[in-house]
DNA sequence: CTTTAAGTGGGTCAACTGTCCCAGACGAGC
DNA sequence: GCTCGTCTGGGACAGTTGACCCACTTAAAG
């Protein structure tokens, strides 16, 4: 109802979008489930957006810069080890898919998606670097209070890192298995304090 | 325009409904397109299978059931170590995805809609039950080669690979980026060897 | 050969999709 | 207070979808 400018109004039409894909899907992010979701009228949509194809790249954009590993940093520190330090992270990455699984589904519907579309098929490769830079930042934040090197270059970790999350995620979402996910986890951490090389010893 | 069973038809266009998700996506997937793909008529389509639904069901059956790592055996043996049989394994399942990316990329998608959709969410868990399965087959066909023992139970750490698998998967689908995910394979071998425990060292 | 049921093809349906159009309402600048 | 460009609402469009129906052909059983 309100008189609002069409560049506000596309960028509410992009958090509506990915409330409604992580709710039911990207299947069921249609241009009216969108507009519901935002309280606009269908018209709305074409005026603030070209295409449908250009609000889901504004989604996937939206969603990438968001995503952020900032909660994780602080845990990080608190750790005693290098080891502790993984499986703190990847539990607590874990529990934020927990906590919104739909919103994780999404990012993967949304990145297939883009794959078999030829206007958008450069999106997945943008998000995956994100993805890997966030790693960097992540392990660069390790470094400092555990005194420690890294003895693989801290990109190629930070792939695996991002590896290691998706496989997770994909895994737990498909199983719902809490425990199994907690096995790998430990597992997961194991095989990133192996590429530590830790100055300062701390015991358990 | 044969006189064909419908018990027939159907698994011809389970199969048909695979190449199509796997060259076009699951979008794509339309009654008609796998028809065509078939070379059916649409009428035959619902006398073979009572809904759209239900062949999807049959399609991640068929796909659970094809998926093998026989291949991979013979791999494992031929490997002077447990770090070379891990490397020497993820490489080739790589390869394989490589080979036909359409092929896995449909493998997510129908797990993805799978999640989605009330009627097939219980074929996910199966799915990776079968995943699981086979990464326990493969760590021991791997056991007696190399006369070694596991440090954790199999079980768990064969989610891990399972997890590395998807995960390696994932990002070279989205980047394509050869170099990186073969440094990532590396660095994932190094941590599957930390958990093998090799009674008979064998040098490289 | 005849009967019977299985299998086929074409046409059709309602529902839903993305996109577009147009008449009108509103607010900012003169 | 008038005007002009920005924004809004409802309606409509063509295309596609999953599902279905009915009249037909054919193979097998008696």
């Amino acid at each position: 109802m309100p008189r609002i400018p069409a560049t506000e109004r596309r960028v509410a039409l992009a958090r509506a979008a990915l409330v409604v894909i992580a709710r039911d899907g990207l299947a069921a992010a249609t241009t009216r489930a969108i507009v519901a979701e935002a309280g606009m009228s269908l018209a709305s949509f074409h005026y603030a957006v070209p295409s449908r194809e250009e609000l889901l790249r504004d989604v996937v954009d939206l969603v990438v810069a968001e995503e952020g590993t900032a909660a994780l940093v602080p845990l990080l520190s608190r750790a005693g080890s290098v080891r502790e330090a993984a499986r703190l992270a990847l539990t607590a990455y874990l529990d934020h898919v927990k906590q919104d699984p739909g919103h994780e589904q999404a990012m993967f519907e949304l990145t297939q998606h883009a794959l078999r579309t030829p206007g958008l098929r450069d999106l997945p490769a943008e998000q995956y670097e994100r993805y890997h830079a966030l790693a960097i930042h992540l392990l660069n934040a390790a470094t400092s209070p555990h005194h420690l090197e890294w003895r693989v270059p801290i990109p190629d970790l930070a792939r695996l890192l991002v590896t290691v999350a998706d496989g997770l995620t994909l895994a737990w979402l498909a199983d719902r298995d809490d425990a199994a996910a907690a096995r790998t986890i430990e597992l997961a951490a194991d095989a990133i304090a192996l590429f530590a090389d830790e100055h300062v010893a701390v015991s358990a």
